[in-house]
DNA sequence: CTGAAAGCGCTTACAG
DNA sequence: CTGAAAGCGCTTACAG
């Protein structure tokens, strides 16, 4: 039987047209659950397009001006875990509001707008799930003009007419930079990310809010750069440590900084979280494996992946949607790099 | 709908039609590359073409019958770097030859079929990447009905029709096990992945093949059976601790079981590599993180990806290309985790 | 070498 | 509540 339903995948709306004795603009009706089909009728087709494995062609949809039910979904790499996971929670959530996804690659910043604009012009997907380190603005203004849906992941643009949906860096930043302080750390050196990243700003912003609501005062000798990298964490630890400026504990931007800061203290003889306490941001794979398993903070990722969805799924729909910026909160996962100051 | 319309300012073939005083089927030879346009004309429409930005719409091409220029990947999963990894290959790849990229996630096997089918019958693609666990006979029978150019990843089908591109995971275990052998080994102990596993059985092929090839006696009591996760690697190395048969190297039929070996050698007081040495296999990040680092073997996983998009490419340009499996060789990562015998 | 016309499979006014 | 017809943007015989 179910050989029988594969072998029907070429069928037209006309031949569901024909099957059912009607045209093919009652079948179309039916399809997209439009008014102007009795009840019965509109049963009745169904049961026929179930039975033949009948699936509309997205292509003519598209042509025709309807709904292609493709999602495109603009994302800088594939082969790095976070991205992986956004894509895994659009991926899921668009299937489950049948739709599919496309995807597009950006690596290098240049050839992005081309290959979006190529991708808009080929009629092929309803809206646009979109992130990148940085878009331009006259690059917005080309999403606006062709009016097609679309959701930024992760990117703070104030502009109010953009549907966003961020994770909320500075609180979550502030939960770490308190629990550190509750075990009793003052000084607290910071290894910050890109210089230019918006995040890493937003997770030093909530580091010194967490030092400044505890009475804490800030030393900007403390502070050293890097650049996401572990390498980065490791040369700006070992800068650190040279420096001679005291510090029980060490707040890295993010995780694969915090591991490179293990090993700058490790080499030099020191141990975490004896000497050292160290916390993290991300929650990669590596935090839980290294020795020790890295006190860290979660960010929902699946999560962004499947509200930029919902969000845009809903903005293809026509809904109205009244909240613009969506901010989801992380969580700090308490593992063995951090230990109470006596 | 309406508001689609108004805002739609996107050129299509009749407006470079007028813009170079010919008709649209002229323009259409251009693109398409086919014959019976002057070069001088040819060249002058292209022109216009590449001032304009114009791009065909993918929509109507696919519903004409020629090219669509995407490409689908149909894969288990995304949020596992072995899967994100592949995806890039075919990612960059099938860009480099400009096209664009359709991904399913299968997770579940139940709805996988329906959603091929769903695929190709939308006429979106011209090409299908397919990678799974298990892929049903008549599921295959109705790709090739279809017409539609295929490709398998890491599947190993015997069908002399099928293209596929496939790790040669014999090789890449028979090289791991005889690098341990001439450290001195001779009891190597052997952790299974999945049972229907074919790569697990592949490996241990290869193992077995390297203990032949070397005069060692097979000891069927030193191998235990796992599922490829690092609890399942832990649970097994345990169950062979205790069973008392004298082992001085584990050989893991991957990476994540790899670790769990280590884990639970050190909980039994033992030390990698001085008591026991372990091997690997896929080269995963963790297994460059954890204490000791651990020696593996590294799949070409980009690759995959990157070859199974050229013969797709090469294949929906109608190229005749005789070979149809294609098999690419793993790397020995030497790292810490084996040592000699005394 | 070029253009007019049919057709791909669908949606959507429009008329009945 | 239903059907005939136009049209979406393209490709491709076909005639000139």
């Amino acid at each position: 039987m179910s050989a029988k339903k594969i072998k029907n995948s070429k069928l037209t709306i006309d031949d569901i047209a024909k099957l059912a004795g009607v045209s093919k603009a009652t079948v179309s009706y039916v399809i997209n659950d439009k008014p102007g089909v009795s009840q019965e009728l509109r049963c009745k087709i169904k049961k026929i397009i179930e039975d033949c494995n009948y699936v509309p062609n997205s292509a003519a949809r598209g042509l025709a001006g309807e709904k292609t039910h493709f999602i495109g979904l603009v994302i800088p790499d594939v082969s790095d875990m976070f991205y992986a996971n956004i894509i895994r929670g659009v991926e899921k959530t668009s299937n489950k509001y049948n739709y599919l996804l496309n995807l597009y690659t950006t690596h290098g910043e240049e050839e992005k707008e081309q290959r979006v604009i190529k991708l808009i012009n080929s009629s092929m997907v309803d809206g646009l799930i979109i992130m990148a380190y940085y878009i331009k603005d006259n690059f917005i203004d080309f999403l606006k003009n062709e009016g097609i849906p679309f959701v930024f992941i992760d990117y703070p643009t104030k502009d109010e007419e953009i549907y966003s949906v961020v994770v909320d860096n500075e609180a979550g930043a502030f939960e770490a930079a308190e629990y550190l302080i509750s075990l009793g750390h003052q000084k607290i050196a910071f290894l910050e990310g890109h210089e230019a990243a918006w995040d890493s700003r937003a997770r030093f912003i909530g580091f010194l809010k967490a030092l400044t609501v505890n009475s804490i005062e800030f030393n900007p000798l403390l502070v050293e750069k890097g650049d996401f990298t572990r390498e980065g964490g490791y040369k700006a630890t070992k800068k650190l440590l040279e420096k001679g400026e005291e510090f029980t504990a060490i707040f890295a931007s993010n995780d694969q900084m915090a591991i490179g800061a293990v090993r700058a203290i490790k080499e030099k003889g020191l141990k975490v979280p004896d000497n050292i306490s160290i916390i993290g941001f991300d929650n990669i794979e590596a935090s839980s494996i290294i020795d020790p398993p890295l006190t860290t903070v979660m960010q929902p990722i699946y999560e962004i992946g499947k509200k930029a969805t919902e969000i845009l799924i809903r903005l293809i729909n026509e809904e109205k949607i009244e909240q613009k910026k969506f901010m989801l909160k992380t969580k700090l996962i308490k593992r063995n790099s951090c230990k109470a100051l006596n």
